[in-house]
This record gives structure tokens, sequence and C-alpha cells, in this order.
DNA sequence: CATTAAATGTAAAAAATGTTACATTTGAAC
DNA sequence: GTTCAAATGTAACATTTTTTACATTTAATG
């Protein structure tokens, strides 16, 4: 159902101790989104934590067109606003559910109350958000060097999530996406898109479906993006 | 003599309360380094946090061609290598002293022994990384939507650093950077960034030099780059 | 199974960017 | 001030990407 760039990085909830996640839930009260619905927009200035208890989120912006520009999507486990907690600065991106949706909402204060107690919480913060900027030097270097067909196929690897997590061991995965939304990624049309992934198709590395993208044989797609893209530690 | 792109971010040092940043001086060494001498490698497993106490540093990595790629330069109280400190990946990066540089070297089991006692410590990196995150997610949407011209404007405006902190107020800002050097962070060829300066040029929002950029009117450039980039909450 | 909206596929001209090669300018060192 | 290496400016052509417009395929619905 939900395979979507997880902005390639463990959520939030996993990277904490068992017991503190249990005391972050305590001071949360759960909402409950439908498709589409706007849990946060651009410009709100409320400050709190949000972490997907069920469903997931999209975070984008929208463009002057008016087209909903998608950054990345949020998976169970994952958080996102906790940058209202450390700046005075207004939100930066919409947060729309994907699917129907539940989150924790935690109030800034409460939060960073919590955090005085267990400072192991900023701990778990701080290796997801490091994780996070990991994630976002890699797809800025992408950007940089490598052509649009490369940097495609190391998106496609950077949406399997955790390896073998999903798919068959070595085996095919399944993506689901549309075109336009993967061009909306990675900054280019839907046109240039369809050429490349195309591309990729004659290479025998993925198959083309309508709303999702299948990759034949993850060990072979992850072999060919290390050879093409180079640079990349795509895990430890 | 320096004012590069400093990830337009607070410096870590100045973040953290005075206190806490002389207790975080006192567990580090001083190494010097000389102009081009490398700090860190790619691959490195050694973890540490770094600190520039004079100089500055250059980040990037090296390119199949053998050219060096900057990603980012880091001027005096920020730190890098943190990450070596919450994952146990290898250093993605290389690190390189840009002019004669002085840098705290403070290993990993010491720094995280001080957060254990002063955990405010750990709220002054998480505030410097979301930070960096942010100007990250920003120059990544410049990346996708922005036309070459645009995306180099803005990042002129990220490289004045700090609102009239060097340059006249409202007045002329020289940025001290080679073109070929700008190109590489923009992920295009020097012929076409000079094309891009030139219509800058025309436009009398920049003069070019030889070595420099110079902003003739910050303000004017800031809001020229407000209208036509969109979306960035440049300063709160 | 016919209909329909959404998604994908394709084609051609225009625009942007890269490649290559060379000319010109600048600033520092002597 | 001459010399020289480094940096910038320019031009022609190749390649890539966008734009625009339309055709085709798919999956859901009645």
């Amino acid at each position: 159902m939900l395979n979507f760039p997880t902005l390639h990085t463990s959520p939030f909830l996993s990277v904490l101790p068992e017991t503190l996640a249990n005391k972050v839930k305590e001071i949360a009260v759960v909402v409950k989104y439908n498709d589409g619905e706007f849990i946060h927009d651009r410009g709100d200035m409320k400050r709190g934590l949000s972490i997907v208890k069920t469903g997931a989120v999209n975070v984008g912006v929208y463009g002057e067109d008016g087209a909903f520009i998608l950054t990345s999507t949020l998976g169970e486990g994952q958080c996102f606003g906790e940058f209202t907690l450390f700046t005075k600065l207004p939100r930066t991106h919409h947060a729309a559910a994907r699917g129907v949706t539940e989150i924790y909402q935690i109030p800034g204060k409460k939060f960073m109350g919590l955090t005085e107690k267990e400072p192991q919480i900023l701990n778990a913060l701080l290796t997801v958000t490091l994780m996070r900027t990991h994630y976002l030097i890699e797809m800025l270097d992408a950007f940089r060097r490598l052509p649009l067909r490369e940097r495609t196929a190391k998106t496609l690897v950077t949406m399997m999530g955790p390896r073998g997590a999903t798919g068959t061991k070595g085996g095919e995965y399944k993506i689901s996406c549309r075109q336009s939304e993967l061009a909306s990624m990675l900054g280019v049309t839907r046109v240039s898109l369809n050429r490349v992934l195309q591309q990729l198709a004659d290479l025998t590395l993925i198959k083309i479906g309508y709303g999702y993208i299948e990759i034949l044989d993850t060990n072979c797609m992850i072999s060919w993006v290390g050879r093409h893209c180079g640079l990349t530690a795509l895990e430890g």
C-alpha cells in the first residue's frame, strides 16, 4: 500500500528506546485525518511535534502554478515539525495525509518539558535528524553531479526503504507512485522522466506499470546504482 | 577574507551558552592545518567532533574526473563530523583547510561523555543540525523548481551570511569566490554560470569581479530573490 | 462490457545547458 | 613594468530538457 520515499531514514519511534517511546506517546493526542486532509500549512506558527501513528504523510509546497510539489513522504513512526521546536520560524511546508492517517500530536512546551527529564530523547531526535541531513546531502549531490537517468535510478533505490523489508530478498520490489509524482521529486517534467524510465526498462532494471514501478532485481539495481552513481555509501 | 556559504546557519559555538562552549573547548585539542591540508578523508572511520577555531574548512567530495566538488564551506565556530557520533557509518566527505586553519578536535567518546552531564549541548547541536536541514531542503527545492538564473541569485544571497554582518546595511556586499567554485556548487559548468552571472549583472543586481562577486545592493538583491524564487522565508 | 477519468506514451519544435577550444583580462611575483 | 599563471569572456556546435499537443492504455464504475 505504501512504500514511498521515507527520507530513507529510520523512524523516530524506532530509534527511541521503547520505554521512552511510550512516554512520548503518553503526552500525545492522537488525531485522525482523511486522505488529502491538511495536517499543517506553510506559514503556521503553532509549535509542536507530530509523529505518524498509522498511514503516511505527504510533505511539500505549492508552486506558483498551484501544483503541489512533493518533498517527501513520511511513514509510520516518523516525525515532523521538530523544526518548530528549536527555532522561531513559521512552518515552511504543507503536510497532508496520504490515505486515512493517525497522527500523534505533541504541543511544543509539553515535548520540551519531557526532554528535560529524559534527555535521551534528544539523542534519538538528533540521530534521526542527522540521518535526514545525510540523505539530503546525497540528494543534493545527485542533482549536482548525476545525469537524469542515474539520478532517477538512485532515487528509486532510496524509495525501496530498508533492504529486504518488503520485497523478496534480491527479488522484485514494487514502488507505488505515479510518474508525475516522481518527476516532481526529481525536478523534471513527466515527459523527460518517462524517457529515462524507458531507458532503465531497456536495461532490464525496472518494469514500468500503471501507477507503479517495479524493480526487477533489487540486488542488480543497487549494484547498478553503486557502479554508475559513485560515492554513495547507500548502507553501512 | 572569508565569506563563503557557511550553510547559512549559526555556528555551533554561538548557539551554545558561553559556559558550555568553554566546557567543550576544554576537552578539545587544537590542531593547526595549512591551506589545502586534509582534516578528514572520505571513508575515515574515526569518530569525533570538529569545530573551526580560526580559518575555514572546505567540505566536498572528489568526482570521477578527479575534480573536487565543493559541498559547503564552514566558518569559525561551525562544527562538522557530528554525523560520526550518532551513526556507525564512515565519513562521506573530505574536509580540507581553506587557508591556515585551527580546529578544535574532540574524540567521540569524550564528547558523548560531556553531553551526558550537560544535555543542553544536545539542544544546541540539534538546533544547528535542524537549521542545516532547513537550508538543505531549500537548496533541493531550488534545484527542483528554479531556473539557473534564479538558483544562482538565491545561492548568492545565502552566501551573504547573517544580514548586515559584514556588508554595509542595504549597501554592497563582496563575496570572494571563483566562478568555477560557484558553478560546482550549483551543479553547472563555468560557461553556463558565467552566462547567468552576466544576466544578473545586466539587471544591476551584481558586479562581476576577478575572484569575487559584488552584490550591489543587498536589499535589492534579497527583494529580487524573494519575488523570483518564491516560498523562501529567508530569515525570520 | 461500455464508459470514463486518470495515467502513460509519443512526436516535433524551442529553449537551456554542455562541450570544446581559444581569446582576453587580472593580479601577483619578480 | 614584464612575465606568468589563474581567472574570466566568448563562440560554435552537440546534447539534453522543456513545451505543447495529442494518442494510447489502464483500472475502476456502473
